[in-house]
DNA sequence: ATAATAGTTGAACAATTATTCAACTATTCG
DNA sequence: CGAATAGTTGAATAATTGTTCAACTATTAT
């Protein structure tokens, strides 16, 4: 099943290092929604939506205008981020306003930001 | 060829926050580096690599070994998070050594950690 | 009620990508 | 040298996913 458990002789040599190794390992369930955080703000689109949520609510027309998508786009992704609970909205008439729930992902994007600068 | 430029009639109303927030949009270069970032930081077994390389330098067998994964596969991520300059190595005899280029990535994971915690 | 508009939704399509497989290189050891 | 081992690589496959398209709901205005 797993080619390398009866190859690399060294295992012994590396056993100490490879138990602890493993005792550092992320748990699954962190795994999973970290991975899934990381996996959502992995697409320009949903970045850039985010990017002009910093300062105000907008409509799904406002964004689709300034990203130069369809609204279809836009409200799919939209759903996305709201499921991933990253935005939140509020229905006024026939808009519908999507704001950021949090700055805790502005944090993370400050962060990503530093470390791409280098 | 945009459904949207002829529609939304609050146009004029919104205009003013259209434009401002045009003017948050995230610029195409950062856009870029930093949506490329998480896209390697999305993937399961990337974030598990990057997880046991935290405090030791690790060989390819090792960490195959601890992800219970071919050599193969773990080389191929070895390699994508060695072009994203996440991870560097040096070679001793046979084996290859990873481990963490810096503690950046860490900080992102921590702040992701805590924004996945609430 | 009818028309127009904002937004949503599901299916289809296209593009991306993680893993597997087999073949390959490089290094060590007998 | 030849055998064994660590690791790499490219092609193929399978799965995931972002956008489009068309049809739909909900709200407003005439």
């Amino acid at each position: 099943m797993n080619e390398n458990v009866p190859n690399c002789k060294n295992n012994y040599l590396h056993k100490d290092k490879i138990e602890h190794a493993k005792s550092l390992l992320i748990n699954d369930e962190d795994l999973f929604f970290v991975t899934q955080l990381f996996k959502i703000l992995g697409d320009e689109t949903r970045t850039k939506i985010l990017s002009v949520l910093i300062e105000d609510e907008l409509c799904v027309c406002d964004i689709a205008k300034i990203l130069d998508m369809t609204k279809s786009a836009i409200s799919h992704q939209l759903k996305t981020l709201r499921i991933a609970k990253l935005i939140k909205s509020r229905k006024i008439g026939k808009e519908v306003f999507y704001s950021l729930k949090d700055d805790h992902v502005f944090k993370i994007y400050k962060m990503a930001t530093e470390h791409v600068a280098e």
